[in-house]
DNA sequence: CAGACTCATAACTCTGTAGTTATGATTTAG
DNA sequence: CTAAATCATAACTACAGAGTTATGAGTCTG
């Protein structure tokens, strides 16, 4: 059972301000604390946390050079939410097929 | 741009208590809200709020059939996620190519 | 019709957390 | 060495929302 790394997942991805800048990490690729801080409207300190939360959940990681951080995405961390989406979509498929046999089953 | 769909899906599925019913609706298919209560270890309110965000946000569909609602997962809407999953994954390797091309350049 | 059942809504409480400012720890520049 | 720059942490505030109880609306039973 992955409900676990789903779970962070989903809950660290659930607020649109960290999910802006995932999003843009995988767009532009490494980028430091301050440039990701410019567009997003909220403070660097916001921001320092938000990456700390997103590093939490495997999501981005972090180089340090000299004063400054880089983030970049790690998108594979997404497999795990994908993988769920599998899974319900197979749990709902499955109970369509048993119906279906059941239903021809019925028919003879 | 689905980023407002995809938006109230992380939303709605961010909560644990909404996400187990969710993933409880995709294994054992319609249940009526009495059902769903049980094991949760929520009130019936709270469940009957839950519902109404899964519904909200296309996850869930309901039937009322006299005095009880029955409920069914929509697991078609999971596209969204994963199509957004998809997206990020795709920038991110679209960024490896060119920087894989641009080696190459240097490379001659 | 009276009463039990199922669900949804209203009104309210309370906790989690996203945001803030202030400050500290490092590092570069002059 | 001093000052500016970059980031992280601490301490605090404020609000969204998940939970509660109480109640209403609709439905079946006897």
């Amino acid at each position: 059972m992955t409900t676990a790394a789903s779970d962070l997942m989903f809950k660290t991805l659930g607020d649109p301000t960290r999910r802006a800048i995932f999003e843009r990490l995988c767009r532009e690729g490494e980028l430091t604390v301050w440039k990701i801080t410019g567009p997003t409207g909220v403070s660097q300190p916001a921001v320092s946390k938000h990456l700390g939360a997103l590093k939490l959940a495997g999501l981005v990681k972090d180089r340090r050079e000299g004063r400054e951080t880089h983030y970049s995405a790690q998108p594979q961390a997404l497999a795990s939410l994908t993988d769920w989406a599998r899974q319900m979509t197979g749990f709902w498929e499955r109970r369509l097929d048993s119906l279906e046999g059941l239903l021809n089953r019925m028919d003879q």
